[in-house]
Parts: structure tokens; C-alpha cells; sequence
DNA sequence: TTAAATAGGACTAATTTGGTCCAAATTGCC
DNA sequence: GGCAATTTGGACCAAATTAGTCCTATTTAA
């Protein structure tokens, strides 16, 4: 299945909505939840999760809450993802220095890399606002994809 | 990480392996445990399950063995990845009728639905002759992504 | 008939993930 | 100053998934 784990799918939902709501004032991860309708304490760790990583701005005390450190527009699909569980990788392989120990592995690695590319370009070219509500028009994405490769 | 699992991996490093080897006559479990240190009862499982979806062909019986069910160029990354882990997907939403109950993640949908299907075009370019040692040369593979949304 | 293979499936251990909770720190307001 | 509403940080447990092993049946060549 190749999925995304479940609280980054959420993590995405959050950051749609916060993405739709009222920008000129925060909002609690309680009002959040209620929106969503995903459990209180899960949001909780969300939020706090997205603004250790500085995609939310968060204001403590009473009436504080999380907005949008920056635009809708300068925040990508990518950028929440790698929020919640690192760098855009499919295999361990291409990411860090590679120790793998099976021989053939590493004659694969040059190729995974190109494919990890492809998919992180792909996934930081949709932008939060994309995801948004307001964007329900015609065909905002137009994601293409050449093969050129050949021998 | 948004990893695929180790076990895929596995079953890409399996492949590789026996497109890599002598087409003329069928390789034994063993032998690619050999190969690829991997251990023999898991390389057996990756084997099941690869003959089973008929990516390689299989042959019972002393002197038995495995070899791919056809060439190397028309087996895909995607053809190894469905294999293991079904249809490439990130996200839940984007496979099967979506019953999510959270409203705002509706309008994630269809968003989500291109960005699947450039992953998985992506992968499905990308050969198992790719993968090989016998490609080690220059750019065999081009892949590009181009984004021309707008709004 | 025997040995060498694959096929099928059950089972267990390990790891990851999801979800919850509690105590501390911060801030606005009365 | 004190109270209430929040975020912060971290620990913790339960559930689900994954990795890995093993056993038995079946097939086939010699």
C-alpha cells in the first residue's frame, strides 16, 4: 500500500483546514478537533508537532492558538509530510550513507534516488492552498510526468 | 519516512538479482539467498510471492527453480511494489470509495488523487533492466516532473 | 524410490503506530 | 495577585502491522 502513516494523513487534514479558517485570528487545537472531528488529544500532539516544526505559529495562555506561520500559498504538501516523518524517502537506501550489506542493493541505489526525486518534486509542488476548499475549480493541478530514458 | 517496506525492498533487491544473473536456466532459492545474504526462509517467502503474481515463473521439482516470467524491460518498479503492498496509494482516500467522515478531508481528494497517480507513473517508468548492474552508464533513466498549475 | 525443489499456510516475535494522559509553563483577564 | 485557558514536553500503553521462521504437502528429475 505504500502509505503514508495515518497521523500524517491527518496532519494534512488540520493544515487544510486551519488553511480555510479565518487568518486574522488563532485558533485552539479544541475548536480544531471539533472542526475535524479527530479526538482532542490527537490534534494536540498534531499541533504541536507542526509547531515545533514551524509551519504553525502558536501563542500560549489564554486566548492563544495556532495560525499559519506563513502563506497557504508557501506551504507544500511535502513540507507537512516531512514534518511528521522526515525526509521524502522510499528506501533507507537513498537517504542516508548507505550501508546496506547486500551487494546488489547498492547497484540499485542510483536509480531509487532519481525515483525519491520524482516523487518529492512532485509532492513539494502542491501547495496548502491547493488543498483548500476555496481552490474547488477547474484543474488547478497539472502535474505531468515525461519518460525520456532510453538505451 | 513514508518508507515502503522492507520486505518490497527485499523483493526489488530478489529481482534485480535474477535479472542480473543467466537467463538461460532457472535459480534456486538458495542460490539467491546466497547471493544476496539474505536470509534463505524469508528469500523462499519473497519467492512465493513473486511467482504467485506472476512475476517470475517457477519450476517444482529437483533441478527446479525461479526465472522471470518475461524480460527485464517490461517488468516496472510499480509491477514489483503492487506486488507486495497492492495498489500504490498514499492515502486511504485515494484508492477505494472514500468513507472518510472528516468533511474538510473530501476536499483533499482530488489533489491527492493526482499526486498518487504521478508517484506511481513515476515508478511505473523505471524498468527492471534499470535496476540491473548492466546499466551502470550515464543517464539511462530521464525522468522529469513539470508543474504548470496556475490559478 | 529418493532427493531436491517449490507451495501453502500457520505461528511467533519484534517493531511501529495510534492514541491517551499528566504535569509544567505561559499568558490574558478579572 | 490569582485564576482560567492554553500550549509544551514527555511518558506511557494498547493495538496493529511487519518481519521472520517453521512445518507439511506436492512436484519432478534422476
Amino acid at each position: 500500500m505504500m502509505r503514508i502513516n495515518k497521523l500524517t494523513d491527518y496532519g494534512i487534514v488540520v493544515m487544510t483546514r486551519i488553511a480555510d479558517m479565518d487568518q486574522s485570528r488563532v485558533h485552539t487545537a479544541r475548536e480544531i478537533s471539533e472542526d475535524t472531528r479527530i479526538p482532542l488529544p490527537t490534534v494536540t500532539r498534531l499541533l504541536k508537532t507542526l509547531s515545533g516544526n514551524g509551519l504553525l505559529d502558536s501563542q500560549r495562555g489564554s486566548q492563544g492558538g495556532y495560525s499559519l506561520s506563513r502563506s497557504s500559498d508557501d506551504i507544500s504538501v511535502a513540507d507537512i509530510i516531512e514534518t511528521f516523518e522526515g525526509p521524502i524517502a522510499l528506501t533507507e537506501c537513498s537517504t542516508n550513507a548507505c550501508e546496506c550489506s547486500y551487494e546488489t542493493k547498492c547497484s540499485v541505489e542510483e536509480p531509487w534516488q532519481k525515483i525519491n526525486d520524482t516523487v518529492k518534486n512532485a509532492l513539494e509542488g502542491i501547495s496548502l492552498n491547493e488543498m483548500t476548499g476555496k481552490n474547488q475549480n477547474e484543474g488547478l493541478l497539472n502535474l505531468s510526468m515525461n519518460y525520456s530514458g532510453g538505451m
